[in-house]
DNA sequence: TTTGTTTGTTTAAAAGTTTAAGCATATTTT
DNA sequence: AAAATATGCTTAAACTTTTAAACAAACAAA
């Protein structure tokens, strides 16, 4: 073991009691002022000059500014030895510009947003633009928060995937010219820029691959929430059924709670395998809802896709688990990611461009869990 | 369908096409000057008074510098109605202090991490912090740049979950006197703050567990990385064979490279189940590793935990749908964020902080996958 | 009446950067 | 020789906020 090190048993709680929104419970002193980091002033008072000449040549700017060239190596050389870095916080209030961009997410532990938010991380950096983010759990206020804070730290434009009624939230980032590029989510009532899927035509497809292999009583487990991207999934699988004269058992659809999501899957799973309902397929909105219908599925050692054909919007790790590999309609992360920044960037460097909704193909991927009623294919 | 809005089939390239690290091939614009928000200036000037009177007011110094009243409210009310914001860049500029915390995690793709990532963040908020995060991929190189950029934007500290090698970058943030405090991982030849399970003992208890239930071979697949952490758990794997007697064959070690996991893991689960070696249990590093053997165990479709007991460090929401759910090491995302952010934000208000080594405690929790050899219990 | 205190406000400097404009000298062009 | 241009550097203002210090006016105490 390590000397000089305190080596100490630590007292922290036992984990895993979340929930109960707590106030800050240790009392944190006042930060200190940090150690002085070396400025332009400080090179040039060293060789006698003057910041604007160090500016310059820090900046490549020489030939403009017409710098010595026998200064211009001085002035390198000392910054190098006092390993001098620049203040981007001074950069920025001089500029106006700070070179970095707010990330909103719904929810970070769902991991397509995860997936995405490294995308953009990795994009932004390959832009010189470093990114702030929040997660917003779905809240509405969580949101407003989130905008404000990043909002007054100047970010130069938010990547937002927008939680239930916050469009009163984006018009007013709208209002104050904030320029900003919605992912995932969307609002049907405001004219933004937008990066998404078809959402309405990926659900129809999921359907049609369901009744492709057999399956003819289709369930489908939304979110309760009046998110205009669920909806369309919502419809996509409505008008599915409707086009191939299927019958639309209102019972067949489950509106789930974002904070009761558990209990909710367990009772609409429990509701539409009853003999009366007797679904054979299941088309979940997303991955967060697929996961938790497994579990119940699971639970009840219903077997996929036998007795029941199941399809999800994303793709999950866990779900290579499952005794039957997914099918699912993959959202690239990748593309969504590089197209907001991309998007976000221009609007950065022209607020007057038009609003655009960028649209994302979101190929259907097959695996066992589709394959039809009739097992070994 | 919404009018106003340009709908654009998008030519986004397929997805999926990562690796090949690429340079900006879009050609982006300059950011143009983005429009001006109210300052105090803007304020103090509606109401033809100094800027010194709004910033007291606007900060609740009106006791302290004896506002008037009635000026007092004159100056909210002007504030409220211009949409004020305080501009934190230019307040951190003048305090040299940001309220702001640099979080560099080894892999934001590893749920372990995202999970403490979303606690860290929120725990922040708690204190009036943000948080400015990277992932550096465990690149020694990557998490260079992202101490850089970090440190470049005046963060008040960091935490990191440090990559292999990274030892000169964090001797070189304790030279320049900025604050920071380890997670998960660590160095012996630092003596810094840092939060941590204890390794070695958590690995020893795993053994023991297995040992308990009746396995005799155990292997263990860890990265082959000096990161102490890893070694440490070897340790404890290694000692506990010996300390049950146990033969201890080194080819019951796997080591398996970060970039070459999938191969790696393969060509190990397939040595440890030849009839000359036959490991009957496996410990598994991390959670990543344990997906990555996982999957080779499905395909091969040796029975858990009948022909092989397995237990991992972290849980993965995807172990819940394996046939056999597994046991695990647990590494409550809430403790280590908690401890490392109240650890942090105490050094950045007492820089001269004695260091100090946090332990969180792991505890086993016991599943299907460690039930023993003898089928049903 | 002088001195002292209170009250309400302004002034000014500081943080680190950028950059247009200015000012000498020296050199070239007419 | 006068005018124009080039060279190498400095000055100064700006971005927004904070806060110690100064100032003026009104009032109280001596």
């Amino acid at each position: 073991m390590k000397k000089g090190t305190t080596i100490k048993k630590n007292t922290i709680k036992e984990a895993g009691k979340k929930g109960a929104s707590k106030k800050p419970p240790v009392k944190i002193p006042a930060p200190a002022k940090s150690v002085k980091k070396p400025s332009m002033r400080d090179i040039a008072a060293k060789l006698g000059v003057s910041t604007a000449l160090v500016s310059y040549v820090l900046n490549g700017k020489e030939k403009e500014a017409r710098v010595g060239r026998e200064m211009a190596s001085r002035i390198r050389q000392q910054a190098e030895q006092m390993n001098y870095k620049p203040n981007l916080i001074a950069r920025s209030l001089q500029s106006g510009k700070t070179f970095t961009l707010g990330l909103i997410v719904a929810d970070i532990a769902n991991p397509f947003f995860s997936a995405i938010a490294r995308v953009i991380e990795d994009e932004a950096k390959r832009y010189n633009y470093t990114v702030l983010f929040g997660s917003c759990d779905e809240k509405q206020e969580k949101s407003g928060d989130l905008i404000n804070i990043l909002s007054n730290r100047q970010v130069d434009g938010f990547i937002i995937a927008a939680a239930e009624h916050t469009e009163s939230q984006l018009e007013k980032l709208s209002a104050q010219n904030i320029p900003f590029v919605l992912i995932d989510r969307y609002f049907n009532s405001l004219d933004v820029h937008s990066v998404r899927i078809d959402n309405y035509r990926a659900a129809f497809e999921a359907v049609g691959h369901l009744i492709h292999h057999g399956y003819k009583r289709i369930a489908m487990a939304v979110y309760d929430t009046g998110l205009q991207h669920m909806m369309d999934r919502k419809r996509g699988w409505l008008d599915a059924l409707k086009k191939n004269n299927l019958k639309k058992d209102p019972a067949l659809l489950g509106a789930i709670g974002f904070d009761s999501t558990e209990k909710d899957m367990e009772k609409f799973i429990d509701r539409i395998r009853q003999p009366g309902l007797a679904a054979d397929a299941i088309l979940f909105g997303n991955n967060m809802l697929a996961l938790s219908g497994l579990r119940e599925i699971s639970r009840r050692g219903i077997r996929v896709p036998e007795q029941l054909g199941v399809i999800t919007f994303d793709g999950n790790p866990a779900f290579d688990f499952f005794h039957a590999p997914l099918s699912y309609l993959h959202q690239p992360p990748e593309d969504i990611g590089e197209a907001a920044v991309s998007l976000l960037l221009q609007t950065i460097a022209n607020p007057k461009k038009k609003k655009e909704t960028v649209f994302v193909k979101a190929p259907l991927v097959e695996r066992e869990s589709t394959r039809g009623v009739v097992s070994g294919e």
